[in-house]
DNA sequence: TGTACATCAGTGAACGCGCGTTCACTGATGTAC
DNA sequence: TGTACATCAGTGAACGCGCGTTCACTGATGTAC
């Protein structure tokens, strides 16, 4: 109902901008429910009315922050898929795609916090199930366009078939990643268990060894 | 220290039982972090004072929780592996596994909440990690016994790397699970995912299809 | 098997703190002229 | 560009509740004889 935009502005932006870039720090450092308001205003360096200024609860400053970093990431993704050529180098672009993906650990964090969250919550999970939407079809769209030049295995189905396991593929390497802390083993096995998928075993690149 | 084992007994072992059982129930609905001590007491029939008679902190009884569940599972896997002769039939073996891992949308919740404090927390993690080595440890075990039954794609390397294959799938299905909840589609998606990642193109088995 | 006694397990009242939530106030921001 | 005014955004004190934690007490449980 805002008529007037001029008048929604500025210094609400910021502290809003402030106050979730603080609330990321903290909820990947503590868990959302580990979290009180007050340690976020703290964070951000206002005070508690500050944030009942612009949210009307912890959960919804959480759901905004996930939408932001999801946004945000959800494009980055899209564009390390379009980057390169119409063949299909998978080592190549999963590199890429977890520079974006995996290098962010508080990222994870935050990431498997909502997913806790949504578990819960039907009308959250029905956010997250687009987002995982939005970014299954960045791949499909992907292997579509490699399709003649790299072959998939049938076992799968369609391109959308691939796309599904590669989504899985990834948040199974997210879990152990979660706990190992081990970035690179984690690239390193990605690459191995999407080759495994997305090859019918004869093209088995060399790389795929180790 | 406590010399004699009878006085260790009876009234407490129950006590201890019943706060645990509440506390799955209570942690499964409202997630670990959302969750009082006077919410678990009040669920199990107890004064808080119970409660500290037998725990120090909510961190505690739900690593207890974690622990006693996970054996139990664990246990019921390696049972449901045991259980066919020789040769590898995959969807046989995901219809006996899944029924302990995936059927129970409350330890799937409890599971999570628990990967995400592990996350947090290196001692925690490493007994996570331990867990999932025993697992792992288990479905290597019975891919080994298929050997020769059955081959597997080189892609992955070793019987040990393939077990590795099969964690990250049931992983990354169990995400997508807790969001759409649709157990059904899980088992059978599980299944092609492994059918996938355990054969290599040659062997396709005719229930891929679809 | 029964009784007397000692120790233990759980009770529930009490305390106090952290923090969610509200609100009258004030300095900041934008608008009109 | 400058000034006067209106509205808005964030302040910080105040209130109160939920709940973690403690502890003197009592009924339950086990032991000795």
């Amino acid at each position: 109902m805002q008529a007037t935009t001029g008048r929604v502005t500025r210094r609400r932006v910021r502290t809003r901008a402030n106050l979730l870039d603080a609330a990321f720090t903290v909820f990947a450092a503590k868990g959302f429910g580990h979290v009180s308001i007050e340690e976020i205003c703290e964070a951000a360096g206002y005070s508690r009315g500050a944030f009942y200024s612009n949210f009307s609860s912890l959960d919804e400053l959480f759901f905004a922050l996930y939408q932001q970093r999801a946004e945000l990431i959800a494009g980055q993704v899209a564009g390390a898929l379009a980057q390169d050529g119409p063949g299909l180098d998978v080592p190549a672009a999963v590199d890429r795609v977890t520079e974006v993906l995996l290098l962010d650990r508080d990222w994870l964090l935050v990431k498997t916090d909502f997913l806790v969250h949504a578990a819960r919550d039907p009308d959250v999970a029905r956010t997250l199930l687009e987002h995982r939407a939005r970014l299954r079809g960045a791949i499909a769209d992907r292997l579509a366009r490699a399709r003649g030049h790299t072959a998939l295995p049938a076992v799968l189905g369609d391109t959308d078939g691939a796309a599904h396991a590669v989504v899985a593929a990834y948040d199974g390497v997210t879990t152990q990643l979660l706990l190992d802390r081990d970035v690179e083993h984690a690239r390193a096995w990605l690459k191995q268990l999407l080759t495994a998928l997305l090859t019918d075993g004869s093209g088995t690149p060399d790389h795929a060894k180790h």
